[in-house]
DNA sequence: GAGTGGTCTAGACCACCGC
DNA sequence: CGGTGGTCTAGACCACTCT
């Protein structure tokens, strides 16, 4: 008796905030718009801060909304689809691939690495770090580990160092024959150094990419490509300039 | 004077948490292992059960832990490598693709949806749900979109409903040919209903994996298909079964 | 300096699981 | 039922940006 419970499943109080912020966001604002600040939305919901604060971590994920420490909180526009699989069989640095290179230095890479390259810890790689830019804003840091074997002709007395370094290191690599590659992504969260690159704080989530290029028989080189997560979409296909934005948090159909 | 601020740029108490955690995951436990409650980890790193549930998210969020409310934490496994690339040109449910056909209706997509189909609002759409196992657990759902057009055998009379619709809709989609597709990833939260049946909280995050199907000029299907974040790792190589892992939080090298 | 988002606290209660 | 993680509160202070 008595107790019929419509009410059972209560849903938490920043999942329906999400909900009518979402709804808010596609009729009542427009990309770039600033939000009134979190102590304020807070008290108009009648929630506490943190509880809105929850809300407003989700949309952001969601690439729904851009906060900004000292600034405030904006209305994000549609994530940028961002090639990744269009190099087929091609090496980084080939026929200018959107990256930049930025540095490199030779060094005994994380283990991580070391096993994925099947090669000893004591054999020195080149690490070269590259950046990418979409729409004048940076979107991804990536680190292109090259076993010092796979660019043979390059000796430690010829490459100068920094960007050059790593132009050099690019240009010796494309004289091997690519034989295949290989790709994985899956969520992480930025480092210190990659979320400073890609203006965001360290341990926002960002998409990392890893490709192995495969050559004589060997792995050749190992590239660990860091998108940022809220901006960036990635795109695989054969037609990459296509815009879809489809909704990552749609309503129930 | 005096203020010699070799301190000035404290990390957060949460990161630091993270670090030495990761670092205790990595040398002192073993998977499937269950870790100490959420409070009293708390009180044996003094600080707030807030602050150390920050450090366990992210940790989550990259794969290392598992949480499960009424059970506790757990040391997660390596991801899993899931395959998203072999199947090139083929439609879904090709020759057993690794997914497992759930249901069937035929009903108005989400605007986005018809969008991407570039379909008329009024014209009917199978909406076909599918998921996806691995290693025992489920990984994925799709929501597959199928334009009438594309399937025009198929009579609303003989599609019983269910599964067995939705096998129907699979196996008259064979019969077109296939001329390209087109894939994009993006990060996303899981849907109530998605959340469910991958055995997560909504809001999750998930991977968003978005396919389009061309077939006599037209975008013949449309699938989103889901992917939770925290165990999966996309693969589109040609050799999916290697395992890198990969630290998506690495250490500085 | 004023205003923003980011971090942190010490509590409380709730939803869920397994015994 | 007891124990777990999930939600929520009402504060406080800090780091940052802009003016």
């Amino acid at each position: 008796m008595g107790t019929t419970q419509l009410e059972s499943v209560p849903e938490p109080k920043y999942w329906h905030l999400k909900t009518v912020l979402t709804e808010a966001l596609d009729s009542e604002f427009s990309v770039g718009e600033i939000l009134p600040n979190e102590r304020d939305l807070a008290a108009r919901f009648g929630v506490a801060r943190a509880t809105l604060r929850q809300a407003l971590e989700q949309l952001e994920l969601e690439g729904r909304l851009q906060r900004r420490r000292g600034v405030g909180t904006t209305v994000a526009p549609p994530r940028v689809g961002v090639a990744v699989g269009t190099e087929q069989h091609a090496w980084p640095g080939a026929a200018s691939d959107a990256w930049q290179p930025v540095d490199c230095e030779q060094a005994a890479p994380p283990a991580s690495v070391a096993a994925a390259l099947e090669t000893g810890a004591d054999e020195p790689v080149h690490t070269v770090r590259r950046s990418r830019m979409s729409h004048g804003q940076p979107v991804a840091t990536e680190l292109l580990y090259v076993p010092a074997a796979s660019v043979p002709d390059l000796t430690a007395i010829d490459t100068p160092s920094g960007a050059a370094r790593a132009r050099a290191v690019l240009r010796e690599l494309q004289h091997l024959s690519l034989e295949s590659q290989d790709r994985a992504v899956e969520l992480g969260s930025a480092r210190a150094d990659d979320a400073k690159e890609l203006d965001r704080l360290p341990g926002s989530p960002v998409l990392v990419v890893t490709t192995r290029f495969f050559a004589a028989g060997r792995t050749a080189a190992l590239s660990v490509a860091t998108y940022r997560a809220d901006t960036c979409r990635l795109t695989f296909g054969d037609s990459p300039d296509v815009e879809i934005h489809h909704d990552p948090e749609r309503r129930a159909s």
